[in-house]
DNA sequence: ATATTGACGGGCA
DNA sequence: GTGCCCGCCAATA
């Protein structure tokens, strides 16, 4: 399996209502150097069923070249309880997915 | 093959 | 927190 195939599965693991940075599902896909390569797999998106709108950067920021632009990324996380800064961030500290603490 | 780009991360200012 | 620089790896030209 390819790293971007690993990466879409580690981002359809990402609960409901909770963001993760690249480097996490970089890290989570087994190479915490390949934060950027997260961003072309999710850019191909190749399947819909990926939530690509729960991956941002290290700041919470959602992404300017997201499908749509990150207003829509924005309104799908705030359709799935996350609050969006009007910034267009996410507040890592309490919507940042946490594997070893999920609940 | 090399150079540039890119949905990034970390360090430093 | 934000901006700049460097490093990282894969895709594209």
């Amino acid at each position: 399996m390819g790293f971007f195939q690993r990466v879409y599965r580690v981002v359809e693991t990402i609960p409901p209502g909770r963001v993760a940075t690249y480097g996490q599902v970089a890290l989570l896909a087994g190479n915490p150097r390949m934060a950027r390569q997260v961003g072309w797999a999710l850019h191909q998106c190749p399947d819909p069923r990926v939530p690509c709108h729960r991956v941002v950067n290290r700041f919470g920021g959602l992404s300017d070249a997201f499908g749509g632009g990150c207003e829509e990324q924005g309104r799908r996380l705030s359709a799935e309880g996350v609050e969006v800064d009007d910034s267009g961030r996410v507040d890592l500290r309490r919507f940042g997915w946490r594997p070893a603490c999920e609940n």
